[in-house]
DNA sequence: GGTTGACCTGGAGTGCACTCCGGGTGGGAT
DNA sequence: ATCCCACCCGGAGTGCACTCCAGGTCAACC
């Protein structure tokens, strides 16, 4: 069992930023103490590591939302989760390519500014 | 001489975002015809095309305002712009670097699921 | 047993980058 | 001449993803 300021130190999530994904239902309800306050269990944790890999790779929280519940709901939605996967996937790449792409006419645009020196 | 029509069909930016852009010294004044429509020079047009690539590898609306300010400063700013690219530059390959790490960790989650099914 | 600090809640506020709106003007094809 | 459509303007509104706030509770260390 991990303290909010465990997982903040783990994960890099803000504690509001977790007060957040646990309100829109990106994490599932976390688990109290006798007070009230949070503990995250090993699995909320890594769930927040697969979170962080989509949100840093620009996937809408919508879609982390549908992902989530298709965890959810059981072992069954393995192939939809692989299908969502592939697609990101596809994204991440045009993403990369992209970023390539313009980062080739930066490179050109400074080569430029060397030369007029 | 382009139509606002022909700009956004040349640049893929909305005239709501040309206007804004505009508003906020993103863009010179643009020049007027009698009637006081705008008419986009050869050379707004390019700076367009910059102003693109900047903006789809991520860099702030601030930033691409300090270095459009850096243009119209004159030639003495070229280093600077320089620096400016370069420190962009690094920034969208630790972009490229980073989603390229991400995806490692989508294809393991991938062929886990895979294996499972 | 007092103080500090981590934590709790609902709800309001923020920052960014647009995007839309309403009311008006002008020009070009029919 | 008339109609339509592109365009003008200032300003309000939107969507996303947080982030902050006020007021309160607990627990643990000195």
């Amino acid at each position: 069992m991990y303290t909010p300021a465990e997982v903040v130190e783990e994960t890099g999530f803000s504690i509001d930023t977790l007060r957040y994904y646990e309100k829109i239902g990106l994490l599932e309800r976390i688990g109290r103490n006798a007070a009230g306050q949070r503990r995250f269990s090993q699995e909320d944790v890594g769930w927040l590591g697969m979170v962080r890999c989509l949100r840093d790779t620009g996937m809408p929280i919508a879609t982390m939302l549908r992902f989530a519940e298709l965890v959810r709901a059981g072992d069954h939605t393995i192939p939809d989760r692989i299908k969502l996967l592939e697609e990101h996937d596809r994204q991440v790449q045009a993403q990369i390519d992209n970023l390539a792409e313009r980062q080739r006419y930066i490179h050109h645009k400074i080569s430029y500014y060397r030369s007029v020196l």
